[in-house]
DNA sequence: AGCACATTTCGATAATTCTGGAAACGTTCT
DNA sequence: AGAACGTTTCCAGAATTATCGAAATGTGCT
């Protein structure tokens, strides 16, 4: 009965806040979506139709936040979701629901076992 | 394959809004232990250690984002978490999560059952 | 009606966040 | 080395958000 938490209440915020916003939020479920491959910088801008110069500060707050990882690939710079980070997010939201009592949450999306890269 | 979505993308935000923030989110989570009985303004205030003015100010900001409920009992106004407002909100963070694939998203809150005010 | 209590609204200030063009930076190809 | 490409950093201005004391509003008791 210690019950600390998995997730501390400043990345919380951090997290809330990075997804608190309309580009990102559209960022984050295209991430989200496109899943393990995730999607270079520019395809993303065009996506969404976001200057770069924008996007770049929205994926900084993202990444910031803990909630894409980001790799390069040649020229480009990939972004992927980080999906432990999201479900350690939705379970602190969660945290105490129902009073401690167990009510059905049992969140989870594992990185899918896409096809990676089919090279 | 229509899939139209529960949550707008711009309810979603300002949920995520009224999330990010220190003061709302311990708000919010304290509300979501306190259950269905609720908790009146002044006690929150109190327990959270913020001046009323400014913990109106953020109780309606919770409330315009749908994630509290407000309920005059005497004098007092009373405020509970919204479970399904909850829900639904991760529900449409985790949407498409693994491609549509179903990833043992199974995430419910349901207002707990509780002993409803033992009067 | 009059008084005390619970909470909200007002208002002014401080702090933070968003935006996008231009310039800088790192990478790859010839 | 030099050129082209992809992305980030810098910067300054615009917009939004947080704070809290004081005053106003609403409710219930006597």
């Amino acid at each position: 009965m210690g019950e600390l938490p998995l997730v501390k209440k400043e990345t919380a915020v951090l997290a809330l806040g990075a997804l608190a916003q309309e580009h990102r939020l559209a960022l984050f479920r295209l991430l989200v979506r496109a899943g393990d491959k995730g999607m270079a910088a520019g395809a993303i801008a065009e996506e969404l139709s976001v200057p770069s110069s924008s996007l770049s500060f929205h994926l900084t707050q993202l990444r910031n936040a803990g909630l894409i990882l980001q790799e390069r690939q040649h020229r480009s710079l990939i972004y992927r979701a980080n999906y432990p980070a999201m479900n350690a997010l939705v379970g602190y939201l969660m945290e105490n629901c129902c009073a401690g009592g167990d009510c059905g949450t049992s969140t989870a999306c594992e990185a899918p076992a896409q096809e990676r890269k089919s090279a």
